[in-house]
DNA sequence: GTCGCTGCAAAGAATTTGCACATCC
DNA sequence: GGATGTGCAAATTCTTTGCAGCGAC
């Protein structure tokens, strides 16, 4: 976790007057300790080898609190759970490329893409707030050589 | 329904041998007598009101068999359950822009979006198989009116 | 008559919540 | 000491499924 979003961090918490406990302390770490999308239940288990008094309960208790500080962002992939984003107020405007085969998520930022959101935006008769864009396909090494080499590092 | 919808149904099912009842039918009739986005439970009371007896797990188990037929498309817009677009066969590329005031959907297309989306995906090493954007933001409208004059249409 | 279809009610699965106890400040 | 936080288990909500009877072909 860096000095910047330790900073936001505390910030948020005191002007809440939200109280610092190990358990949240457990769950902020595992949450800022990775890059890595990640759910609820996987939320759990990397808090639970900080504190193991941590109960599913807080953990989506604290999820919200985290999203509204706007440290992390809610993802959804199109799964019936959520995945959470710890990247996301490093650089705001990503979005996702995710494959096909090995569900492999790659972000990206692209000014073209927004330039051209907000013009379609406006030309609809909108100001635009928020953007998802999700792309899918498959990697172009699995076309080639039959087997996507993130099938190994991915689940 | 147009005669194209109807034949290409027609044909879906022969191939998979699926039967016509009466339940089915209505819940077909009813999916494609709209151009709205839709839940399961709406649907579940559309076709209702053209057959009675149709029940909640009939509309569950139809759902995903017209999404395969590829005349139906599930939606994902974040919310805990999911809208169905049953104008995805005119438009497989249509994308979304929904109103943050009114949920108001609104699809658009965009072949410099789709030129760009593809572009992206090859920098980063996919072959684009499919695309989810969606836009969200405020009719302009409202910021000038203080109102959003589709509040009264969209619930 | 054979299978697929249906309704009902119960089961699932992720997430939320009520409550009594614990704990931070 | 008092408000906030926590764990547990029960509740919620959308969706899926087992089962016994029904109906299309």
């Amino acid at each position: 976790m860096d000095d910047s979003t330790r900073q936001r961090l505390e910030s948020f918490l005191e002007k809440k007057g939200l109280r610092h406990t190990n358990q949240r302390q457990a769950i902020i770490e595992a949450v800022f300790g990775t890059d890595r999308h990640f759910t609820a239940d996987e939320l759990l288990v990397m808090a639970k080898e900080r504190e193991p008094t941590v109960s599913r309960a807080t953990v989506y208790r604290t999820l919200p609190l985290l999203c509204a500080s706007g440290l992390l962002k809610e993802l959804d992939l199109g799964k019936d759970f959520k995945y959470y984003d710890p990247n996301y107020s490093k650089s705001p405007d990503h979005n996702h490329i995710i494959c096909d085969d090995c569900d492999k998520i790659v972000e990206f930022t692209s000014d073209e893409m927004k330039k051209l959101e907000d013009k379609i935006s406006h030309q609809f008769g909108f100001q635009l707030a928020s953007q998802k864009v999700q792309l899918r396909g498959t990697c172009e090494q699995l076309k080639h050589s039959g087997a996507c080499e993130n099938k190994v590092k991915c689940k």
